[in-house]
DNA sequence: GCAATAAGCGCG
DNA sequence: AAAGCGCGCTTATTGC
């Protein structure tokens, strides 16, 4: 289903603003086929459209996304009184599938809604403008940079799905045999899992239990007289009885085998690559979540079947550290980057005599960014405190904002979502004549909870930002390493350059052809330093790489 | 009989 | 007294 009009080419808008930016409609350009499309687009949605353009060979360079943006101007503190109280509208709904439906379904019921037409993607454009405009000056910036690296990260996702993952399925399934056994028929039990549960059952004296099964697990854990509440595996690992390490191998092998075994490699890997869907945005503060396949949570085991092609390596690089830079950053605590200058973070609080060990420095700053209370990681919080008053008092001032059921924003103006009813009504009930202990106990535990949350939104939110400023970084310098087009074949934009193949948080993964792979490590580096720039100018703040180049994703990593 | 939920664990 | 953030996915169980 091809519309006239669904995509819109927006000559020139990135720099002069709102003024004389100059808009015509155009069908999806299948005309254009093998080159690169040098304006910036407008469209609704480029996980509908992009697809279709990177399949015709075509790469964009830049785009605006009106559905991302339209949600991050919902929301963003900066522009929200304007639009929070607006009506929904077609762009608050879930975006249009990223396939089209076949031109002659006959009987193909399209229950996605269809993607917004021209004329109401020139109308939310001048309404986003209109909104940005309004919004003060500085605030306004800001959120043109996130809109601008949300839209870029768009672009990348696209991108990264059409060139997949590749994969070698050999060296997965050789992996699950070690582990596993030879494949099973569907629905068996692969050989070692049925040896485990025999051993399980056996400790266990009970000959019919199903491991699978947590009631029955439970069951027979407390008939032999363990004291168990749960089946979780922290709660189980360092309890006395033989049934106890079978039941805990079974566990980690049966949830390889259920969630990365022989039906995930059929389903997900069926042409030498992994193709997850990025959904961008997905979380609420700002990174990335997936579907299909599990792509966030590839178990390292299986890291070794990620193999470049012949001729190729896999560039991996991952920020250390991210989180308590971006929050030295964000809070402009001189102490806490100064700890950063270097790869080692962590390290550098030992040395400065902040903490004892490392191991303390790393489960303390963690706990400072989630709101840990407890244990050794709240122990050494008062240490914290000392050394990066600043660092502190910001997540402090964040979670406080939240117990008030208040919002708060990232750096570049992602701003968090209000409370809920229910949040709302706990509250209430705690001022209510006739509240007890108990509803203020209630309250004022739901209250800390979002205090939490807001807490680490700051944080995970502005490290976000940070991660698609690299994105965007990253897939500008590798677009200029190399060709696009293959002559004699049909137009693939990454067939001979670098490109990306997989994100994950604070980690990158370049597919690159052998003799570019150490450029495209600099150029990774240098991406990081430039992001670091464009979010915190020129405070004193590094933002160094573990960078490993290899033909496996598993030695790229070690 | 199917859909929603809970428990558990993978990733950062 | 209870108390660390954000996700996606699978199986078994519960609920309609």
């Amino acid at each position: 289903m091809r519309q006239a009009g669904a995509v819109l080419l927006l000559v020139s808008r990135a720099e002069d603003g709102a003024a004389g930016a100059r808009v015509r409609s155009v069908d999806l350009p299948h005309g254009i086929v093998g080159r690169e499309t040098a304006p910036r687009w407008a469209w609704s949605d480029t996980s509908a459209w992009y697809p279709r353009l990177l399949a015709d060979g075509v790469r964009v360079e830049r785009c605006l996304d009106l559905r991302l943006v339209h949600r991050l101007l919902r929301l963003a503190p900066a522009t929200s009184p304007r639009f929070a109280a607006a009506p929904a509208g077609p762009f608050d709904e879930a975006a249009p599938a990223a396939t089209a439906p076949a031109d002659d379904a006959l009987f193909s019921v399209d229950e996605a809604p269809a993607a917004p037409g021209e004329a109401a993607c020139l109308t939310e454009l001048a309404v986003q403008d209109d909104a940005l405009a309004a919004a003060p000056a500085p605030a306004a910036a800001r959120l043109r940079l996130l809109l601008a690296a949300e839209s870029a990260g768009a672009l990348a996702a696209a991108e990264m799905h059409h060139a997949g993952v590749p994969w070698d399925a050999a060296a997965h399934d050789a992996v699950l045999r070690e582990l596993l056994g030879p494949r099973p028929r569907a629905g068996q039990r692969p050989a070692r899992l049925a040896e485990l549960a025999g051993a399980v059952r056996s400790a266990l004296d009970a000959p019919a239990l199903n491991p699978d099964s947590l009631p029955d697990v439970l069951r027979a854990l407390r008939r032999v007289g363990l004291p168990v509440t749960s089946t979780r595996r922290w709660e189980i690992e360092h309890l006395d009885h033989p049934a106890i390490a079978p039941l805990v191998a079974y566990k980690k092998l049966s949830r390889l085998h259920a969630a990365n075994g022989w039906a995930w490699l059929d389903t997900w890997v069926p042409d030498g690559r992994f193709r997850p869907e990025y959904v961008v945005g997905g979380v609420v503060t700002g990174r990335w979540g997936s579907s299909g396949g599990g792509a966030l949570q590839l178990p390292r085991q299986l890291r070794g079947a990620v193999r470049a092609d012949p001729g190729w390596r896999l560039v991996v690089a991952d920020a250390a550290q991210l989180e308590p830079r971006v929050l030295a950053g964000l809070a402009r605590d001189a102490r806490l980057a100064e700890a950063g200058r270097g790869h080692d973070l962590y390290g550098a609080m030992v040395a400065t005599g902040v903490v004892t060990e490392r191991a303390l420095a790393k489960v303390g700053m963690l706990g400072a960014l989630y709101g840990g209370t407890t244990g050794p990681s709240a122990a050494v919080l008062p240490r914290l405190a000392q050394a990066y008053p600043e660092a502190l008092a910001y997540v402090e001032a964040a979670a406080r904002a939240g117990e008030r059921g208040e919002v708060v924003a990232t750096l570049l103006g992602r701003g968090s979502p209000p409370p809920d009813q229910a949040w709302l009504a706990s509250q209430a009930d705690a001022l209510s004549d006739a509240a007890g202990a108990r509803e203020e106990s209630r309250a004022r535990s739901v209250s800390r909870g979002w205090g939490r949350f807001t807490r680490n939104f700051v944080v995970q939110g502005t490290a976000a930002e940070w991660a698609l400023a690299w994105i965007a970084q990253v897939r500008q310098r590798l677009w200029s390493m190399g060709e696009s087009v293959v002559p004699g074949r049909a137009p693939e934009p990454f067939a001979r350059r670098p490109h990306l193949v997989y994100f994950l948080h604070d980690e990158l993964v370049v597919h690159a052809p052998a003799e570019l792979a150490p450029v495209v490590a600099d150029e990774l580096r240098g991406a990081a330093a430039a992001a670091g720039r464009l979010l915190f100018g020129d405070f004193p703040l590094e933002f160094p790489l573990s960078v490993g180049i290899a033909d496996s994703y598993q030695e790229a990593k070690a």
